[in-house]
DNA sequence: GCAAATTATATTGTGTATAATTAAATTGAG
DNA sequence: CTCAATTTAATTATACACAATATAATTTGC
């Protein structure tokens, strides 16, 4: 009894953990079709929304660290999507920007969010208070707007 | 406007996934003083409640497939915290046994929960509703009991 | 009772994640 | 001004994750 502290089953930890994971799953798919991976897809929404972007600001929108963007900017450079460029007035930051190719690639990119959708099964509101929860313990390290 | 549907801020996967990694990295200070990473944890845990089990069912408890948790054992064998023997019954079934030094592990991963517990900020209900509505987007696939 | 389908685990290849280190550029205290 | 401290990315090493494939053992239909 005393160690049901240990039980998975108490965890809060442990349902976000798998949580996470199952609907990057889900995405998988939808993704496929466009090309890119779930890590791909939300660094190119920021991209999509910020047009230009150092590695240092898109690691603190993504909570994700250099050692992660670094190959997978490099993929997308590849891919035609985004270019990357040292900056003129600091050569320490590395601007990333969105290319023509990666604009177009909006429109088929449109489709995904409704089809994840309807893969949930929870209500409006629902959504809404696991919005707010989640938000709530993300936002003592919360940096980008 | 019509893009809004692809704003990072729109998306409730993103914290789900980001708050995800956010919590596996507040462990890593507490798992390393018992010398296990956030996935060997979670598995031990499961250990611990049901002394025996075969890898699929652990992959079941744990939403993790064999090229997880093959390598994964192999380290907690080495470690010797478990044992890995072919079941008599079927040998197709690699049954999973805890090992004393296992189980003495218990005792101090105790700790473990109360002192991730004070790095939460959200209240008993918070956390309970949190907990319900993660395991209601788990549910469809819930095989552990 | 035996070939085919199914089941369980292992292996391989690709893609994250993160900590620690390195290297280069800028800033700021004296 | 100048050099040490700081900042920013890249690199390296380790550890997951997962899809796809392989391998081996058990069931099952006939």
């Amino acid at each position: 009894m005393e160690y049901d502290v240990l039980k998975l089953s108490n965890q809060l930890c442990f349902p976000l953990y798998a949580c996470s994971r199952e609907i990057v799953k889900k995405y998988k798919p939808f993704l496929d079709e466009i090309g890119l991976t779930y890590t791909q897809y939300i660094a190119m929404m920021v991209m999509w929304e910020k047009k230009t972007v150092n590695v240092k600001t898109l690691g603190e929108c993504l909570y994700l660290d250099s050692g992660t963007l670094t190959p997978l900017l490099k993929k997308l450079e590849a891919a035609g999507l985004v270019t990357r460029e040292r900056s003129e007035k600091d050569e320490r930051n590395l601007v990333i920007g969105i290319t023509e190719k990666g604009e177009s690639l909006k429109e088929p990119a449109k489709t995904v969010p409704e089809k994840m959708a309807s893969c949930m099964n929870l209500s409006m509101e629902e959504v809404s208070t696991l919005y707010s929860l989640l938000y709530k313990i993300l936002k003592a390290d919360e940096v980008c707007e």
